[in-house]
DNA sequence: CGGGAAATAT
DNA sequence: AATATTTCCC
């Protein structure tokens, strides 16, 4: 008999939230200046260095990447030269975005703020306030998401065929499930148990964040970015054997200029008129990384990012 | 305009 | 091969 299982889902947002730790970094990582641009990746931001991680200076471990400096067709100043008739301009774009675990906890919880009612590219890329993250990316990483879920909800029978040692269990984290099932955010009572009773939830447009409301003193300087420049670092440690992982920061994005003038092009529209900007709250983050090793205890077998593969 | 899905490139 | 990026469609 399973009904309450998480009681604490979102209600961790209640607590947890006030995480500014690892917003703001996220921020901050924008680095000096050119400082950044100017050498190469020094995304090693000095301040924290415990957590480095093992991916920091790899330069060539991920591999792939390109920087762009290209951005001489692009465009800026019309020079376009002209062309080189194929795709010249297509190959050379922004480097990739980099979803960290970080990056994707944070989405995740914004999706899981707003529900899958909400939880739609806009809006979750507001709410994330992540600098450079553009709708696309959300979009694209939604849809990310969404399969994975739906993965785990579908299909969830290994079996069979026959087989035999698939183990199919639904691991599917009753969270993943109540993501879908739930609206947006109802909160539940402390201490009451989930008076799930409509099916819709009161709510009008923008979902209003109780968080809001506390302290404003941050100031979230959203929408205005500075120098975007930044490159995605390696990727994670590895895991066999080894295991260390754990923060990493995320700030990806750049823009067109690499190297250049501050020729800052801004993205992100303003919006106009029916754009509520609702207060970014903090998100909490938390590494869980079922580092396996060995055997080790536990049960959990899962993880790694979003298990777009389960198998080839 | 915005969101979703597919296609493509790395 | 996996993932992210980009594009097209609705």
């Amino acid at each position: 008999m399973r009904e309450e299982e998480e009681p604490s889902w979102f209600a961790r947002f209640d607590e947890d939230l006030p995480a500014p730790d690892e917003l703001m970094p996220l921020s901050q990582s924008l680095i000096t200046r050119d400082l950044a641009a100017a050498f190469d990746i020094p995304t090693t931001h000095g301040g924290g260095g415990p957590l480095s991680g093992g991916a920091d200076g790899a330069g060539g471990a991920g591999g792939q990447e390109m920087n762009g400096g290209a951005s001489s067709a692009a465009g800026s100043s019309g020079g376009n030269g002209g062309g080189n008739g194929e795709e010249p301009a297509r190959t050379l774009k922004r480097p990739r975005l980099v979803w960290t675990p970080q990056l994707h906890k944070r989405f995740v919880d914004a999706v899981a703020h707003l529900g899958i009612k909400n939880a739609v590219p806009k809006t979750i890329m507001q709410l994330m306030s992540v600098d450079g993250l553009t709708r696309e990316n959300v979009a694209s990483h939604l849809q990310k998401y969404r399969l994975y879920l739906k993965r785990m909800q579908g299909l969830g029978n290994g079996g069979g065929g026959g087989g035999g040692s698939h183990s199919s269990g639904s691991g599917t984290d009753a969270a993943t499930e109540h993501l879908f099932a739930t609206g947006p955010s109802p909160f539940l009572p402390p201490g009451r148990g989930p008076a799930v009773a409509d099916p819709y939830t009161p709510y009008a447009a923008m979902p209003s964040h109780p968080a809001a409301h506390h302290h404003h003193h941050h100031p979230q300087q959203i929408g205005h970015f500075h120098h975007p420049a930044a490159r995605p670092l390696g990727h994670y440690g590895a895991g066999p054997g080894g295991g260390f992982d754990h923060g990493f920061l995320s700030r990806a994005v750049a823009s067109g200029a690499p190297v250049g003038p501050p020729g800052m092009h801004h993205r992100m529209v303003g919006g106009g008129a029916a754009m509520g900007m609702m207060a970014p709250s903090s998100f909490a983050e938390e590494l869980e990384l079922g580092s396996r090793g060995g055997g080790g205890g536990g049960g959990r077998r899962e993880l790694t990012l979003f298990p777009t593969s389960g198998e080839h």
